[in-house]
RNA sequence: AGGCUUGUAGCUCAGCUGGUUAGAUCACUACACUGAUAAUGUAGGGGCCGGCGGUUCGAGUCCGCCCAAGCCUACCA
């Protein structure tokens, strides 16, 4: 033993211990701390968290998309960059709110009456912290790196003061606007709801409602006259509508341009009048024709919804309203185009009423048509509607008398002619969730931000972005920025950023306040104007915010507008707001020094969130992406594939799977078994107890084969090196053995190792993390632990510290070292525990954890492809030679004589004879025989070369395929001087030697076995003098396991007594094999006894049992 | 309904610009190997590569249509 540090050896590996160690390690020299002022002044690398929601417990799909964070964060430390992150909580919005309401057993319309608005938020801001214990331990476990002490947290009042000043910025750019938007609307409730409240589930139901296809009268004038056979004639344009309450409110009819439209003649079925009406040609048979069907008495030709643009009609249900102006706008009863009418169901034209639909509005819009709104917001009609004044479209009192004004409405068209069918339909339709009655879609007023002026300049920018996947940045959100609306930003309810802007009564007068200086100011001004005594709220949330009055240039008060913004806006503003900016921090907006993001991750689920908030408040307000490459990653979902949710009981407790498989295995898992924005069966089983009311056992067996084929792999690799290095006391002082010094084998795995460095690199570089786990762990189970290391373990263990031992050393610790650096950024626990283990002994690197250390750099010099080559080839070559000995039945302890291997040319005999020892000692045998074709019995096979002989003979590949199926070794001979000739259908085809592959098969008399081009016989000749040396062997074997067994040290000499028997007698008396095996075992003695005590041990060797004594020899 | 993604062995996944008999792991069985191993080797079973059509000498791979699952978006009248 020397006197140098030891390697630490860890009896059996425990990883979530590990976990704990590392964590503490971290934690007492402040290693992330380190991580970023160690590279002060580097190139920095920009990074911003997405804020987690605090209200709920973290899962392990939080794991998953925070280790793809961290994972990356950390691979741009190792290169040198500086990365801060920021931590971040959001802590405004719905599912806040609403998990406030349950816990109060309070709704919406409590607020202000049993519970103050004061007393509500208060509740709310707890509620948003109400984990924040258990969401700092699962950042903590699973080594997810991001500044938790100095977090952002969206209910701050800095926080809000930059939301504020921002919405100035677009306020001032004149981007932030009133207006009115048709919304989901509640009028039993008497509120408008969010998409978010109309997708809850059991919002969308199946109700039955009367349908009504309306004929409207066209006016005969220049437009329309292509359609009149006389000037008679009745001609009316059919529309079908689910809603007929809004019949009264249409304004205009719209058609497809590209669709195409007929005249038909027929019958009104209710007034069997004669009447010409217009609709999609492919809805004709729905309507027309058959049984009970009005009838078809004449069919024009086609017409496209384009010809129809424009032609006037008579209002269908005139009561006399004024037309209200859109934009401007109070034209109506036109036919105008949309593209988003279809010829699925109806008549192929939409009744289009601007004030209850989105898409009619957009229409209209585009097409200068004005709306009538003759519904008001309690849900009935309005006092100037005729006989359906006053009267509820839907019955929301639950008024037992309740008559269906749909259906009173059709009655009146059927009277009028003006309907063609009514009929009863079922359809899903959206529900209040608090009243359970049917929502109206309704114009409601509110905030916009005028996005879709940034249309081209979003998509524009979008395209400088490097999205993982691809797809996701150019389809699904390309798409989305296309098609792109204004954003809306108002929400009616209490806990979230309020709006900054005061008004008048009248709104002739309004400010955007954005800081807190301007708004002190302001309230300033009121106070000694109005002779008010307000002060500055200490929070700036309502109801305080609400209380205060500002004051115009003209003297008159202002109120708040009541509104909070979408909470969406929160997170779109982390970038600045993080840093309260622009009141500090502001270098890092305006120097770009923070923004925009190198690397941002989520979920694909927040492409319309988070993902464009950001992009377009930088847009539109900096004119610059807010990041430049993001993943988004793919869900998780349970072993089944449905998706994790507390009600099915199939989600993952991330702690408990941590504790039991530690951080790094689950990180591990989740990176290497599919890439990040694929879903995720997470493999996790739980048995129940027979009552099905406690899980009794938990595991993963994707978690298991993690840990046993990779990390455990690892450790094992380390402790195999630990335990001799140890002995050997090698702590790397030596200086490096050149490479060419350094044996064949050696050479193989740094050459392999390099490879894998500039691999994983780039795979790293590319945000491409999935292939480069995958690489790393090939490299370390199959390559390294598995071929490396268990053909070089003799050199581990043998002989003193020569070049070859010391070769073996410095390379088995580079891959080791290596490996960790490599694979520290998804695995930071283990790797850190190995590379802290080698390093404190060699003191190799200055850094004290490998998180600091710089990223490894490839020695392209190191690199051999045709060494590369040549092992493969070993290897092959092995498994053929023990896929043989399987076949014969003889052990692989059985030394046998030789192997034979046919080799085409002296370049392939070479590459061979390089190999020769290491496929030797692999599969035990003596020598290796290299056959040429010239000896005759090597029988080789030819294929045709397809790739190259596709492109030349095209259809005539198969003939010529057929034909070299069935050529003799003659043939083969002849193609081998050059070319052959073909006669196919009379045609002569050459095909040249390089066109065809040639392969030895087979030679004749011999046990053969052949894959990918290689070809071995072995030689299953058992002579004596093998037998004897594989008994030698047997009794190696049951001596090391009995060295074993007994705790022996590696380093303790033996003697060994064995039982007198006529099976060993031989082998032992024979000289060269007595110290043959002496040496292997180290024993000093060896000697056959005819007794034996009882207790001594016993062994079997080949059927033969007899006993044995083995004892720590004394003499050292 | 639209956009996007996915579909290969019982499970989880590879399969590069089309190329010969579609691979690996886990799990199962048997036998080996082990002076590091929760490791590994050999052998075995297990596949209409979601379906149908097309292009081609040749399709898991390219094209079209369809089916299924998932996500996002959507008042489809």
């Amino acid at each position: 033993m020397s006197d140098t540090p030891q390697y630490r050896e860890v009896k059996h590996l425990h990883l979530p211990e590990i976990d704990r160690e590392i964590l503490a390690f971290w934690n007492e020299n402040q290693i992330f701390d380190k991580s970023i002022s160690t590279r002060e002044g580097n190139p920095t690398f920009v990074f911003f968290e997405g804020p987690p929601s605090t209200n709920g417990l973290p899962g392990i799909h939080h794991v998953m998309g925070r280790t793809i964070k961290d994972l990356f964060c950390r691979y741009q430390t190792l290169k040198g960059k500086q990365v801060s992150r920021k931590g971040g909580w959001d802590t405004h919005g719905l599912p806040i709110e609403l998990n406030v309401e349950k816990s109060l057993g309070i709704r919406k319309d409590d607020i202000g009456v049993k519970i103050s608005v004061e007393d509500y938020n208060k509740h709310c801001r707890q509620d948003a912290m109400r984990y924040i214990d258990i969401w700092n331990d699962v950042t903590e476990k699973m080594g997810y790196w991001v500044d938790m002490d100095n977090p952002y947290i969206t209910y701050e009042n800095e926080y809000i003061e930059s939301l504020w000043w921002l919405l100035q910025q677009f306020y001032s750019k004149g981007l932030l606007y009133k207006g009115y938007s048709i919304q989901p609307y509640s009028p039993a409730a008497g509120t408008g709801l969010s998409s978010h409240e109309v997708n809850q589930p059991g919002c969308y139901r199946e109700i039955t409602d009367t349908t009504v296809v309306a004929m409207f009268k066209v006016i005969n004038n220049t437009k329309s006259a292509f359609l009149f056979d006389d000037e008679q004639e009745d001609l009316r344009i059919l529309a079908w509508t689910t809603t007929p309450w809004t019949l009264p409110s249409n304004t205009a009819l719209t058609v497809g341009p590209k669709i195409n439209y007929v005249k038909i003649k027929t019958t009104n079925p209710y007034t069997h009048q004669k009447v010409s009406v217009v609709l999609a040609e492919s809805l004709v048979e729905k309507w027309f024709g058959a049984k009970n069907q009005p009838s078809i008495d004449e069919q024009s030709p086609t017409f496209t919804g384009k010809q129809l643009q424009n032609i006037t009609y008579e209002q269908l249900l005139p009561f006399g309203n004024d037309i209200e102006p859109l934009d401007g706008a109070t034209d109506a009863f036109r036919v105008i185009l949309g593209d988003f009418v279809t010829t699925e169901d109806g008549t192929g034209v939409v009744h289009t009423a601007p004030s209850f639909g989105a898409d009619d509005r957009k229409a209209a819009r585009t097409a200068g048509i004005g709306t009538l709104t003759l519904v008001d917001k309690q849900g009935k009609f309005i006092d100037t509607v005729g006989e359906f004044s006053g009267r509820y479209v839907k019955d929301y009192l639950d008024d037992p008398s309740y008559v269906s004004v749909d259906v009173d409405i059709a009655v009146r068209l059927k009277l009028d002619n003006k309907a063609l069918n009514v009929q009863k339909y079922e359809h899903n339709y959206p529900h209040c969730w608090r009243t359970d009655k049917p929502i109206l879609y309704y114009p409601l007023d509110s905030w916009f931000i005028a996005a879709s002026k940034y249309r081209d300049r979003m998509s524009e920018l979008n395209q400088t972005i490097n999205w993982k996947p691809a797809t996701t940045g150019e389809g699904r959100f390309q798409n989305w920025l296309e098609n792109i609306q204004d954003w809306n930003l108002s929400r009616s309810r209490y806990w979230g950023c309020p709006l900054p802007i005061w008004r008048t009564t009248d709104s002739s007068s309004e400010i955007c306040i954005g800081s807190l200086a301007q708004l002190q100011t302001e309230i300033d001004k009121a106070n000694r104007i109005l002779g008010l005594n307000q002060t500055m709220p200490p929070d700036l949330h309502r109801p305080y915010i609400d209380n205060i009055t500002l004051v115009s240039d003209e003297g008159e008060p202002m109120q708040r507008e009541l509104d909070l913004i979408d909470v969406w806006f929160d997170s779109g503003a982390v970038p600045y707001a993080q840093w309260h900016y622009p009141f500090e921090n502001k270098e890092l907006i305006d120097d770009k020094k923070g923004f925009p993001a190198d690397f941002i991750a989520e979920g694909v689920d927040q492409t319309r969130g988070w993902f464009y908030t950001l992009h377009a408040i930088s847009v539109m307000l900096f004119d610059s992406v807010a990041y430049k490459n993001v993943v988004s990653n793919g869900l998780l979902l349970d072993e089944k594939g449905v998706k994790m949710s507390k009600r099915l009981g199939n989600v993952v407790d991330p702690f408990v799977a941590m504790d039991k498989y530690g951080a790094d295995t689950v990180r591990w898992y989740i990176i290497s078994n599919s890439n990040p924005w694929d879903n995720l069966k997470f493999s996790w089983k739980k048995e129940w107890n027979e009552d099905k009311t406690e899980v009794i056992r938990e595991y993963s067996l994707g978690m298991e084969e993690v840990r046993n084929k990779f990390l455990g792999t690892l450790y094992n690799t380390y402790s195999f090196f630990a335990l001799y290095a140890n002995i050997d006391g090698f702590n790397y002082s030596q200086p490096e053995v050149p490479l060419a010094n350094r044996p064949e084998i050696d050479r193989w795995i740094l050459s392999l190792l390099n490879s894998l460095v500039k691999k994983v690199d780039a795979y790293y570089a590319t945000y491409d993390a999935t292939p480069a786990a995958r690489l790393i762990q090939e490299f370390v189970s199959d390559h390294l632990s598995n071929w490396y290391v268990r053909l070089c373990r003799r050199r581990f263990w043998k002989g003193d510290m020569g070049v070859d031992k010391l070769s073996a050393y410095q390379t088995l610790y580079r891959c080791l070292e290596v490996v960790c650096q490599l694979a520290s950024p998804i695995a930071p626990f283990i790797t850190d525990f190995i590379f802290r283990n080698l390093n404190n002994t060699s003191q190799l690197h200055a850094a004290e954890s490998v998180h600091l250390s710089q990223f490894p750099v490839a020695n392209d010099l190191a690199i051999d492809a045709a060494l590369e080559e040549r092992m493969m080839l070993a290897q092959t070559a092995s498994s053929l030679v023990l896929a043989l000995r399987k076949k014969a039945d003889i052990k692989v302890r059985q030394p046998l004589q030789k192997i034979l291997v046919p080799v085409l040319n002296e370049q392939q005999q070479t590459q061979f004879e390089q190999i020769e020892k290491l496929i030797l000692a692999e599969v035990n045998v003596k020598e290796i025989q290299f056959v040429s074709d010239t000896s005759g019995i090597v029988t080789k096979s030819i294929k045709p070369d397809l790739k190259k002989l596709g492109k030349k003979l095209g259809g005539k590949m198969k003939a010529v395929t057929t034909a070299l199926a069935a050529f003799s070794q003659e043939d083969i001979k002849t193609i081998e001087q050059g070319s052959y000739n073909f006669n196919i259908d009379g045609e002569t085809i050459t095909v040249l030697l390089d066109e065809v592959l040639i392969t030895s098969e087979d030679i004749k008399g011999w046990m053969v076995n052949s894959d990918k081009g290689v070809t071995v016989a072995l030689d299953v000749n058992i002579t004596p003098e093998l037998a004897q040396e594989g008994i030698a062997r047997e009794l190696i074997n049951r001596l090391q396991n009995l060295r074993k067994t007994s705790n022996f040290n590696v380093t303790d000499r033996i003697n060994v007594q064995l039982e007198q028997n006529e099976l060993i007698a031989n082998v032992i008396e024979n000289t060269a094999l007595h110290q043959y095996i002496c040496s292997e075992v180290l024993a000093d003695s060896l000697t056959a006894v005819p007794h034996l005590p009882q207790t001594a041990n016993t062994i079997d060797i080949n059927e033969v049992v007899l006993g044995v004594v083995v004892t720590v020899s004394s003499a050292k």
